[in-house]
DNA sequence: AATGAATGAGCTTTCATTCAT
DNA sequence: GATGAATGAAAGCTCATTCAT
């Protein structure tokens, strides 16, 4: 009679609520480790077997949470770009003013900050056409509001040409993303949000 | 005796000369094909099989010219990398004037415009952890001189933070040429390019 | 303390029997989901999660009923026949008069008729050498005392070799059956078995 | 310098037709080894290892002469059908005599005799619902015209039902043949051929 | 009796690379 | 130089079965 039969003497099922916790657990713990492996050595270099073993699973139970391997970059993908739509959501669709512009600069920068694995593979997969194919839905759906919010925001300033501004401050925006995704330790990221501010508030 | 033999035996022994020069132009071919195809698809998703093919050539052969496909990728890169070296050596130490600063920036687009499907590879390249390792010296070796002499530039310029100035810019210059690589026919580039040169030099 | 609990808690132990016949009822019911999807998908191609799923419950509590996936097949074969051999069994051994062959004919039809599935999945069986000899012996068992009493009936008939009446009478049993199973609705099967007795009886 | 060297100063590859006849050698190697092995054990039950081990080839090598194992099935099937159908085409559409039908009857069974490996696979084949859809258009597209031609015969001879009578027929037909098939050294062909051409020709 | 998470062997398929010719 | 048949390791994925609860 081993330890399990002593404490219960009827086995029972877990209940439902149970399942759900241990799914939901093991979800994000595939998808965190799938981030990092992901965003480490590429989608392409990452195996199945790679990400099961340092979640320390097996390879199979990984398919009874993600269909494929490309529906977990997918999910992942989706989750990050939803958190932060969630942080962004300030719910009103009024035209900035100067002072929340300046704040939507830092508060992006923040988030990259703290997500700095994600952003990573964020940033891989945009570049990748064949990735970037797998989760273009996700990206635009995310993307297009907020390119939309800067352009009135900038027509409301009179800035001659609105549309080149929006693509330059955008673009602004991804090469800094980018340039301190890839060596953060070496990017003075405050000293450039202050030009960057200087240079788009001015 | 088939034709093949017949063709053989009528033409006469090429000189080394005509053997290196065959051989230069077949590499060129090869190398031509493959980065049109890895800019497309990407670096996994092109077989040496499709290359081979598109190139009209055997993939046995194509292993007379390059050691391998990393091998391949290596040195479109450089090739890539050289030929933009040598068109922007101005054999001269000198700080940029601002007439030349403005040239500079138009430069680097032009170049960025004729050699689309080369960027496209090359930016999909720095982004990819594994893949950038494999060419990652190329590239260093290109953009520090770049890099410092910009940095020159605004410090002479009387810039407060010439080092923050420079990621700044040289940020503006990727996120712009990656936006404008991505979807270059809804880029408006040559406002782009007005607003940046508004931006930093004055 | 959930729903479930409080249920059994007020719930009286049920006795034997009443185990006995829930076991039963349960068994059926996985037995003929089973057969439903093996003869619809063949048996490779049906997934024991499919079955339990369909049956309304977990895929473990199968093995409860059932030793194996193989077991399942053997198990719904095994209780097919039966029921046939039941239907038949009209306990005499004596030599079969031309109206009780008649009958045996359209009987033998009729329970293909109400029983198509089953017969579906039986010819999908037979047919097929690896899943044959999981069930080999019960159809064996099965087949042998009525191709006895079929041998019996000719040679009492005077036909001269009443093996071969024998072969090819069951031939064409199994072939109008098979063809009648595959496409039950385009089969005029009345007039075909009006021809088999007109061909067999005169 | 090895044997090869000696035997020719320079190397040329092998010529196209060279080329091809290695390929048809292979190709027809890996459908007659797959063959028996899917009548053996079934397709589910064969592994695309378990072929080019049997061939002596590599697994990978299968892919180069076939897209996919079901491919592989599909290309069996059909050579394995239009082997018939050549061997049947007496390109004539005129209306059977009893002779002709006779010998039609016979010849058919010929066949089988000749390629009793594909018909065991072919059985298996037509018997399961998911296999059967592989390689449902290159089965109806064969027996169809011979049913045609059938019921005309049958009408001809002034058969009260020959729809009927044509099903019939080719239910026999396929009961025989599977039968036959599935037992072969026991079931009494000729004897069962004579029964069929007695019953159905007076 | 009942649940469904978890396992892992085994499958099909891909593709960079080699090599006989 | 040139060919393409051939290799085989390695990948993604499936699913019968087990087991803690």
């Amino acid at each position: 009679m081993n330890n399990r039969s002593i404490k219960t003497f009827v086995m029972c099922p877990r209940s439902k609520e149970q399942y759900k916790e241990i799914r939901k657990i093991k979800q994000d713990l595939i998808s965190k480790t799938a981030l990092e492996l992901f965003a480490e050595n590429g989608f392409h270099h990452t195996t199945i077997n790679s990400i099961a073993q340092k979640t320390g699973i097996s390879n199979g139970l990984l398919y009874n949470y993600f269909e494929s391997k490309e529906d977990l970059l997918k999910k992942i993908v989706s989750k990050g770009i939803n958190e932060i739509i969630t942080s962004f959501d300030n719910n009103k669709n009024d035209i900035l003013t100067k002072d929340e512009f300046i704040h939507y600069i830092k508060e992006n920068f923040n988030i990259i900050k703290n997500n700095l694995k994600f952003w990573k593979l964020y940033i891989a997969i945009i570049i990748q056409p064949p990735v970037l194919k797998i989760v273009k839905n996700e990206i635009l759906n995310f993307s297009a509001p907020g390119l939309k919010k800067l352009e009135n925001y900038f027509t409301a300033q009179g800035v001659k040409n609105p549309v080149a501004e929006t693509k330059l401050f955008s673009s602004i925006m991804d090469g800094v993303q980018i340039n301190y995704v890839i060596d953060s330790e070496n990017f003075p990221l405050e000293d450039v949000i202050n030009l960057i501010i200087l240079k788009f508030c001015c």
